[in-house]
DNA sequence: TATTTGTCGATTGGATCCAATTTGAGTATA
DNA sequence: TATACTCAAATTGGATCCAATCGACAAATA
């Protein structure tokens, strides 16, 4: 099958499966916006659009309704997930809970290595301005710092749920007033985590996650939800 | 339509697709122990097994993946995720952490009848010692604590991870000398609760979580992992 | 007119068929 | 003997086909 060989590239084959780059492509599309909440998911069109069969797409939105990224209405089909007041103060909600824990583990792994590519990633983020790209530099930070935890299923999580924050992000951005996710706080994190601070560490994330959530609730709180 | 049936009596399907059923079924297989990690699930012979074709078997354990409770390998099939000292510390880590923020969202808005539930919850608990109930009862009476937070995203993880712990239960009750999880700690959050005071409940609570993952790893210390 | 019933198009759920990949045994070769 | 290679069996990934279900709109009934 030529098609799959296509998708795939010859060099070094990003995804193993034609289910794995669909579920990738998807859930890049709707975490930045491209396709918006409440956009149906047909099957067939997808296929059509992916040069593809209706199968892998039908794995690939299980896998995003796993992720809680789709809604799933037997026989009638998948519907992008709304995003709402309630869906990003529960997505807070879990982050607050987890990339806490996942700092506190990771902190005492650091690498100077880890600091400096986390250091490098918040001067780059300082030069950018494009949302989607600053969501990317953002969530790769995050997880610089979390990297040590040496708990791969937390980590996943967080992932999942940081990506999933990038929904919402434009809302944080609009509050800041411009196009910079708090670079102190992000700088204060790397200082705690050089000197092996956790709970300095810890307290700036939490400030941090406890900020966005209510940057997310002040722009929803107009317009009852 | 739906009051007639309820009025009648008629049972409503528990599951609305085939593909629904094979999950529950594999999952609850899974966290009892009757498919032990390592179990290599080949499509054809659960087809058979279900007397279903491989579709949506295939469609299920895409499910499970995304749970972590099934390991894909591209065309070598999905496996039962082993247990270990070190999956249990991931999943003790991510309890730890959601529980007490799930508990604290929950304990201002639970209502006297939730914490009489709680209460005949563990007095079921007293009496009973069947391995795979008391998992049951366990996860039934943890969810009644939390089941006010609000934030169903959340409590759907919660609940997860609640469920994937049966699969270490019998490691706790191992260490724990008898059939018994720690009632007295039970006990103390529902009295935290009914007094409103959070601080106390998450301080059991985390406790409570901290002792099942100590129990988990003395088990595993002998033989290194 | 309001409510129920019937029919039809759209869409997904499930079955069957074909292609691609992995693995390991067996063989040839240095 | 060790290593590389070939090839076939087992198994999954993907495509195509058919059936079941849902929603909407029209027709019938009270």
């Amino acid at each position: 099958m030529a098609t799959l060989a296509k998708l795939i590239g010859a060099k070094q084959p990003r995804f193993r499966t034609a289910t794995e780059y669909v579920e990738s492509t998807l859930k890049e599309a709707i975490l930045t916006g491209a396709l918006p909440g409440g956009t149906p998911l047909r099957q067939e069109d997808l296929a059509a659009e992916f040069g593809l069969s209706r199968m892998p797409i039908r794995e690939a939105l299980r896998q995003l309704e796993a992720q809680a990224l789709v809604d799933f209405y037997p026989h009638r089909g998948a519907v992008v997930t709304e995003i709402s007041a309630a869906e990003g103060a529960d997505n807070y909600a879990i982050r607050a809970a987890l990339e806490p824990a996942a700092l506190r583990l990771s902190v005492p792994q650091l690498t100077p290595e880890d600091l400096k590519r986390a250091r490098e990633i918040v001067d780059e983020m300082d030069a950018e301005d494009g949302q989607s790209r600053l969501g990317e530099l953002n969530r790769r930070f995050h997880m610089t710092l979390y990297s040590r935890a040496g708990r791969p299923r937390l980590l996943t999580l967080v992932d999942q749920h940081l990506a999933a924050a990038d929904r919402y992000l434009r809302f944080h951005l609009a509050a800041m007033g411009r196009n910079h996710l708090s670079q102190e706080e992000h700088r204060g994190m790397i200082d705690a985590c050089s000197a092996h601070d956790a709970d300095e560490a810890c307290a700036i994330l939490s400030q941090h996650i406890e900020t966005a959530a209510q940057n997310l609730q002040a722009f929803f709180a107009p317009r009852q939800e």
